[in-house]
DNA sequence: GAGAGTCGGTTTGATGTGCAAACCTTGAGC
DNA sequence: GCTCAAGGTTTGCACATCAAACCGACTCTC
């Protein structure tokens, strides 16, 4: 969908453990409030103090990550008034990219968290929940019809390889 | 695709700031480990020691989290031997249902942290990567057909409402 | 049968991070 | 002047996190 950003945010060896671009993720966006400040900017609200009372986060906490998130390229800055200078947070194309990563994140707290889905998305006037497509065919994914390749030498599904021809390593059906 | 659960693991008044699924979900798995704990257990990693190295989680931290995701229900230990008594990890229907957050964050990882997609996912042979697709009718979603639906009386796009009536509020056409 | 190794954790002590609340600065409105 | 709003920053404290050592039950090797 998207190209490979010109200079990486990370580089794998920065990754402790695995590496794999899920952890790579979750170093730019998995604290406990990116995600939810990325949530209130995609719903349009993109001044700090909206952010800061619909979140719940604290107001260090929130100017902290939001700069983080602005280095990293997933929001930018844009000031809409010059005296005094005041500017409120939007969406780059990395921030805009995260909407499946939320929209997974709700059907799962919608599925297995809550009672009742606070909120509905409505893709041309239909839910937009149901099962995982892929991305090339359409089509519901099974477990079954999954196969993981491991694209670095030294590491496989099973973990961390002394040595071996590049493209060895176990190759796994998923249970998902 | 599933079905709520019996006893929610979280109440909407539990969640600070918008009550949200995004939110909830997060609440149980939005920590730094918990994830990545999954992906390992869904590689076929059901050993402790296996979990550890893979993820490079503090051992400490990583049975803190295993012993919370097993009591949320998302993981379930099953006794491998008995002399001394030793258990492993598996995924239940609410852990394998998070493949497609996995995938998310993998997708977004793989085009906007990292140089070079370190594993590829092959649905039936060919790459899972691709647009976000409507869990209804197979489409990708683009912005503009998408909208929102707040379903709690007083909270609205904007944030919290004083009062009103409980379909009100803004509905929103998404940036994403 | 003594010693080393495996496995799944728990304990320890130092360090770092998160939190609520108060505070600051610039300007607007009254 | 006084108060309020916005967008943070500072402060002081509590709690979470970390690396490393330790532990108990058992097996394997010599």
């Amino acid at each position: 969908m998207n190209s490979t950003p010109q200079t990486p945010l990370l580089e794998l060896d920065d990754i402790k453990g695995r590496p794999c671009s899920v952890a790579g993720a979750l170093a730019i966006i998995g604290d406990r409030w990116s995600l939810l400040a990325v949530r209130e900017v995609m719903f349009g609200n993109h001044r700090f103090s909206e952010i800061a009372r619909n979140t719940g986060a604290p107001r260090d906490r929130l100017a902290a990550r939001l700069k983080e998130l602005t280095e990293a390229g997933v929001l930018e800055r844009r000031q809409y008034q010059a005296n005094p200078p005041r500017s409120g947070y939007h969406l780059t194309e990395s921030g805009k990219a995260l909407g499946p990563v939320l929209q997974a994140l709700r059907q799962w707290g919608d599925d297995f968290v809550v009672a009742d889905p606070p909120m509905t998305l409505l893709h041309k006037g239909h839910d937009v929940h149901g099962p995982w497509r892929c991305g090339t065919c359409g089509e519901a994914v099974h477990g079954r019809d999954l196969r993981r390749i491991s694209n670095v030498a030294d590491w496989d599904l099973t973990g961390p390889v002394s040595a071996g021809p590049v493209s060895a390593g176990p190759v796994s059906a998923g249970p998902v």
